[in-house]
DNA sequence: ATTATCTATAGATCTATAGATAATGC
DNA sequence: ATTATCTATAGATCTATAGATAATGC
């Protein structure tokens, strides 16, 4: 076991139940949660209204969650490993066996982009839960440091082909830039940014390009010595 | 006076006073209200918390006010007009006059670094705001898009220094850039980001080499003919 | 027998109003 | 006389619990 839950897990929230009919039922609240605080927020979705979206009594709900706080903690738990295990999983060392930065830094995007438009309303009540609750922004704070300084080594391992003179700061500019823009694009219900209305591929090229152009990537042809000031973009 | 509350100005939330007295209230009102609905969100402000921050009583509020979203919109349209009458004065013409795209993308990292600092709770709960409010929404999306479309065509009055195959494409790449960037670094509170622990002239620094190295801009002293494919940066 | 579910409701907020009291300015 | 403020409270939610009823699995 993974000690990924030491954070929590003495917290004992959740009943776990010994029928299936109990963990059929908490199954459905927990997406019904996910699914409300994502879409309209935590205070403006009563706990009554939750116990309607999945089908069951206020009642019930409490039998399985000691408190409203506790249904939130669960949802935010649940997106917290889901997060973590995808982090992982790309972060994989042997995944990045002979890619390029370039490679590196288009897998990211067009994964990010994919995978950002999946369950948006269930990620958004994890981003909600860390905002509005301390200890659950703290570990939504390690969660982003894992992923960013995962990433980071991994371009850092690849220093020699970027240009730019300071190559550390280079690359926390970059997931930093990469970062927001995905952000900023997945979040954007209705609030224009100047991309919104083209489409996902030419962001992707786009950001790729820019990115290549900062850190002044090396061709990736002439794998070598050195590292001029010239640089090489598309 | 200019048309910039037409969508708003026949429905007279607030109830002008004509005591200097009910000016003083009504302006302390609105000064606590938006400190605690963008410190603590707008649902989980209640109207005595504003009544008591503001020295006053409930009744008070309610005089002043129809009811709590009357309060919450006379916030938002106050951050609505500071915002737009910045935007204006940021875009008129006569200010540009001699600027190179970098010129301009540099005095406009610098200004929103600075401006971003200055209330933020107060804007906070101007976007909070729009987020809960369709209407208040649309309006948010006007003032972004008319700062946006000012910047954009700004920047591509000045397409000829932009090496960019797509000079249009690009400048709406670079706005939406600079603008996820500095919005997720104004609005992290507690979030790491890949920048986070570096200041600001770092960050401006490497924002506009960013955008110079995508942009492939002309060098600032040959202004003129032939825009060669190769980019000149920093 | 145990576990899960439901109904009904107590208690805590929170919004908004009614009516009384105080301050303002003609 | 008018306007602004306060106190007190009605009515609407919303959270959480108590106690009754139904389903499960040994």
């Amino acid at each position: 076991m993974t000690p990924r839950s030491r954070w929590i897990s003495d917290l004992h929230w959740v009943r776990t139940g010994q029928q299936s009919r109990s963990q059929r039922t908490q199954a459905s609240l927990l997406e019904a949660a996910a699914t409300l605080f994502g879409e309209k927020g935590i205070e403006a979705t009563s706990v009554a209204d939750v116990a309607a979206a999945a089908g069951c009594s206020v009642g019930s709900v409490y039998h399985h969650f000691r408190d409203k706080q506790a249904l939130l903690y669960a949802v935010f738990e649940r997106m917290s490993e889901e997060f973590r295990a995808t982090t992982r999983e790309a972060l994989e060392p042997r995944r990045w066996e002979g890619a390029s930065v370039a490679d590196v830094l288009r897998s990211f995007l067009e994964f990010s982009v994919e995978v950002g438009r999946d369950r948006p309303a269930f990620k958004r009540a994890g981003i909600l839960a860390a905002q509005g609750d301390p200890a659950l922004r703290e570990h939504y704070a390690e969660l982003r440091t894992e992923l960013y300084e995962g990433m980071g080594a991994l371009l850092l391992s690849r220093a020699d082909e970027i240009g730019h003179p300071d190559p550390e700061l280079a690359v926390a500019f970059v997931l930093d830039q990469l970062g927001s823009m995905l952000g900023s694009r997945l979040e954007s219900d209705g609030v224009p940014t100047p991309l919104a209305n083209r489409p996902d591929d030419a962001f992707v090229q786009e950001a790729l390009r820019s990115a290549c152009a900062y850190l002044q990537l090396a061709p990736p042809d002439e794998t070598g010595g050195e590292n001029s000031m010239e640089r090489s973009g598309r």
